[in-house]
DNA sequence: CATCCGTTGATTGGATCCAATCTTACGCTA
DNA sequence: TAGCGTAAGATTGGATCCAATCAACGGATG
């Protein structure tokens, strides 16, 4: 039965929870694989396997692909399959070059109309942070907080988009927490954005923003030069 | 046969061209007739009737209509099918947002780096704005224009990002046109963006867009709000 | 008379089957 | 032996069929 060690052995559980459509459950699930960095960037997805690993047909296994092409997670052929996008120093670049543009204009849009529960929020995931040792929840807890400093802004679809460039982010997260050990100083920022946030700074906000991203973009920046060669 | 005076009798015709799959052919073809106001917001799209007219299966319109719901021109409900999404103020001033916050971005990454035949190219389409009678071919060389002074930037997603809210854009680019006349006075900014993308002059250039971006915006705003009341 | 509930029709989601396309391997030829 | 053409297998795209869900209507009941 078990194919010897294929790579879609690291679909992990079934992510208990309810489904309103089969396709759904595929995406959602292949979705948190491959942001978790389970399926590594290159990994072919062959639908009769998928479907078969999932206990459907093959048609739910071809809309979630689509899906997930159309966020960018996977790469699509006509008649040649599907593919994990693969991860790179320029796709890093670029994604963060989006994030860079995005979410300051999120987060000045947001800061007036913030109320306090959802500062308390924010807060909360925080602390939340500190304390949780797990990197592929970390990456959950990460967007989170972003996203509940965000809320705010009104214009659904700004903030649909910045969710998941964000999301895409967690991809290379992983390679941040592991140059810089769980005691990154990401926290610092996230907890001066907060206090900026409370204090009704925009500008400050979005200044300590905009350096936590570049620094975030320059750590992988520099992972992969060191890496890649 | 002709049931009378369905609304996808504006779908128009089967816009010529190779496609190596009918979903791209579905696809494309619905996507044109949406961002170019034919098919108006909230226009229930029958999957049945959408193969019939097309001559396919259901199925690639099924898979066309989830890519077009990943564009935020289809909103889709499980089991309640799809319909196509609702122009409106609120809309209108979310995408116009999403554009200011990337095009900036974009052009800075690319004026540095454009290479004069770009440049001709973008003079090039503002000439043929000038000439073009149409509304329909308008939009398309507005975004041509547009791309064509981001072509430089690099980063592949923030291109094709910003290229897919251009086209969102289109929906609105009829009103903006019907209210200001064909005189409107768009190409003086994209003259003066282009002027300023020559001369490597990338603050000018992002200036002039952001007021451009911002006046197009706040001519929609005015438009909703002196119909909608 | 209003409300609730079951039934019916329409429509979509999912499964299975067939056709088209791509990849790979083999054999032939120069 | 290198290169090309062809044939077999694998895989995806598309068509058709069945099941699940939803909306609307009508009747029973308080």
């Amino acid at each position: 039965m078990a194919d010897p060690a294929s790579p879609l052995d690291a679909l992990g559980p079934a992510l208990e929870g309810r489904w309103r459509t089969a396709t759904e459950f595929v995406e959602a699930v292949l979705k948190a694989a491959i942001l978790e960095g389970r399926l590594p960037g290159g990994t072919a997805l062959r639908q009769e396997e998928l479907a078969e690993r999932f206990g459907v047909s093959r048609m739910p296994v071809r809309e979630a692909l689509r899906q997930l092409e159309a966020q960018a997670l996977v790469d699509m052929v006509p008649h040649r399959g599907a593919v994990v996008t693969e991860i790179s120093a320029a796709d890093a670049a670029d994604t963060y070059a989006i994030r860079r543009a995005l979410e300051p204009a999120a987060l000045r849009l947001s800061i007036p109309r913030l109320a306090p529960a959802q500062l308390d929020t924010a807060a909360e995931i925080i602390l939340a942070m500190d304390a949780e040792p797990e990197p592929g929840r970390m990456g959950l807890l990460n967007r989170r907080f972003h996203m509940a400093l965000y809320a705010a802004a009104g214009h659904r679809r700004l903030l649909a988009l910045t969710a998941a460039q964000l999301a895409a982010c967690d991809r290379y997260l992983r390679f941040h927490l592991a140059a810089h050990g769980r005691e990154h100083l990401s926290q610092q920022d996230h907890r001066a954005m907060l206090a900026a946030a409370r204090a009704g700074d925009a500008p400050r906000a979005v200044a300590v923003l905009e350096a936590h991203l570049d620094r975030a973009a320059g750590a992988i920046a520099r992972f992969f030069a060191a890496r890649g060669g």
